[in-house]
RNA sequence: GAGCCAUUAGCUCAGUCGGUAGAGCACCUGACUUUUAAUCAGGGUGUCGCUGGUUCGAGUCCAGCAUGGCUCACCA
């Protein structure tokens, strides 16, 4: 929509109605020849550098030793006396206490003081005393503005509520909350941890391209794409698996890849369309070696980052401790609804069972895929603890090994806490012939309407032909993996900038 | 995609039975040299999400739409 020039001189009015005092005093800056948005400021410390180095000295012993320092950060707040004032100033470690006085820094600079508004970045030089009240405070000598804020803050006391306003304007809500700075230096530190424990176990970190011809790895719709150049349509990926795999054919025998993967499908406290994936493939590993390394990799992780492995997850008390629990997904449904699949044997059998216990089923579910909904349907809510659920049905699995004893299961699982899935992993199928038979299976249940089935992929099955060795693959949803670490509900409170419809 | 809820000042929120829009913080003016949700005196800054409808009169009632949240569906 174009604006006429009246609405743009309106909005403007209105702007200046409401920000003419901030926008006013940049003239106020540039008048005493100070550049409103300034340049590079050298800091000594952080805030919580001084407060460290200063809180077991007394007062007496700070008046003595001076300890003099340049901090820089946005002012938040300000308590004027008239010949002297107090602020809070914010950097990236939190709040330190700033005192400025007429006295110290004469008539000019003490106006310049009281001409800041709350939200500008400011860089401080002085020295560093406790008040009264015994607050770390930082005596002002010298004041810099570094940046002038044209937008008022929220309100100190409450802070940015606005749940929608959080997600759109994130950075005010970095500013204004705490706990959300803290969420997100927790994920970094859980990404980081993540990367420590996988190098110190010999893994290499790659990188494998997002845009693909083919979108396989998973069970999803693709974003589509399109690069001009080449006039070649382009999917966005949507699993990092397959050329990760192809990395292992190539005798890299240990990679992963941390990577935002992308899925044409809903938004909900628990989905995103892009979100991270960690994916490790080990040659001549399996699926059990996998659980091991799954554990193991999680439960080090809580102790890095929170250290602890009992952590609270809403209202639930969840323990972390390895080893985890171990189950069959046929014997967890048998458990659990005295079902056991292990002694049917025709697809008719399973459709009885499945309409006699109340599963909802389609027509063209076979055998397996009603094993899993009654899994999916009757036992995942119920787990709490972690626990490995193996075993999936061939039908779901059109990536791992076949189980050995009984081919209509792999030897795959996932990892479920709380109710919900963590981890997906299996001993990788390197059988290029039976690869093709499963993707043509895939095809199969495409044309039956499935618009989430694989395709077919020839040069990850040339790949194959080549020769894999006996691989172990681990997919983790990190975000998921983030949210049950830092206690969070919704996803979006461990995205930064979750998806948003645009604004007109 | 469906159901429920929300949308009022920069922020956080009130707003009764339908009768000319309110508070706190922030902001502006003044006082105050160790305050800390500083205090004291004065000042209300608004497209009540949008569009229609009902009504003498709508922030309030009705319908549609928009955005967001929650639940469900989808997501093996």
């Amino acid at each position: 929509m174009e604006h006429t020039e009246s609405d743009t001189q309106m909005q403007e009015e209105n702007m200046e109605d409401l920000f003419a005092a901030r926008r006013a005093k940049l003239n106020f800056w540039r008048e005493r020849g100070i550049d409103p948005f300034g340049g590079k400021f050298e800091i000594t410390h952080r805030s919580s550098d001084i407060i460290r180095k200063v809180e077991s000295m007394s007062r007496e012993e700070l008046d003595e030793h001076k300890i003099y320092v340049k901090i820089a950060g946005r002012l938040m707040s300000r308590r004027g006396h008239g010949k002297a004032a107090f602020g809070h100033i914010l950097d990236s470690d939190g709040m330190i206490q700033i005192y400025a006085r007429i006295d110290t820094l004469g008539e000019d600079h003490y106006q310049e003081f009281k001409a800041l508004d709350i939200g500008d970045i400011i860089g401080v030089e002085g020295f560093v005393f406790k008040s009264n009240h015994g607050e770390v405070t930082v005596h002002v000598e010298h004041l810099t503005l570094l940046a002038k804020s044209l937008l008022p803050l929220p309100e100190k006391w409450h802070g940015l509520r606005d749940v929608e306003t959080r997600y759109r304007r994130r950075y005010v809500d970095l500013i204004m909350n705490t706990d959300v700075r803290e969420t997100f230096i927790m994920r970094s530190r859980i990404i980081q941890s993540m990367r420590r424990h996988l190098e110190a176990q010999g893994f290499l970190e790659v990188e494998t391209p997002t845009l693909h011809s083919i979108a396989g790895g998973a069970a999803a719709r693709p974003f589509r794409t399109h690069h001009n150049a080449l006039d070649m349509p382009l999917v966005m990926r949507i699993a990092l698996e397959l050329h990760l795999k192809r990395l292992i054919v190539g005798g890299l025998e240990r990679v992963y890849e941390i990577g935002r993967v992308y899925r044409n499908e809903g938004v909900s406290t628990r989905h995103n369309p892009e979100f991270t994936m960690m994916e490790l493939y080990a040659a001549y590993m399996d699926f059990q070696d996998m659980m091991k390394l799954t554990e193991e990799l999680i439960e080090q992780i809580a102790l890095d980052v929170r250290g602890t492995t009992e952590i609270s997850y809403g209202e639930r008390q969840i323990s972390l401790r390895t080893p985890w629990r171990r189950v069959h997904m046929v014997d967890l449904i048998a458990e659990l609804t005295g079902v056991n699949f292990f002694t049917v044997q025709t697809t008719e059998e399973a459709r009885k069972l499945a309409i006699s216990h109340g599963v909802a089923i389609t027509d063209t579910m076979e055998f397996g895929h009603i094993v899993n909904e009654f899994f999916e349907q009757k036992v995942e809510d119920t787990i709490v603890d972690p626990t490995f659920i193996y075993g999936h049905p061939v039908e779901i699995s059109p990536l791992a090994k076949k189980n050995a004893e009984d081919p209509r299961f792999t030897d795959r699982f996932e990892l479920f806490i709380a109710g919900r899935e963590y981890a997906n992993a299996f001993s990788e199928l390197n059988d290029p012939i039976d690869q093709r038979e499963r993707f043509e299976a895939q095809l199969r249940e495409r044309e039956l309407g499935n618009d989430e089935a694989h395709e077919m992929d020839e040069d990850f099955i040339m790949a194959l032909e080549y020769g894999m060795p006996p691989t172990g693959g681990l997919g983790i949803g990190v975000d998921r993996l983030v949210m049950l670490l830092t206690n969070q509900p919704s996803i979006r409170d461990v995205l930064l900038f979750p998806l948003m419809r645009s604004v007109e």
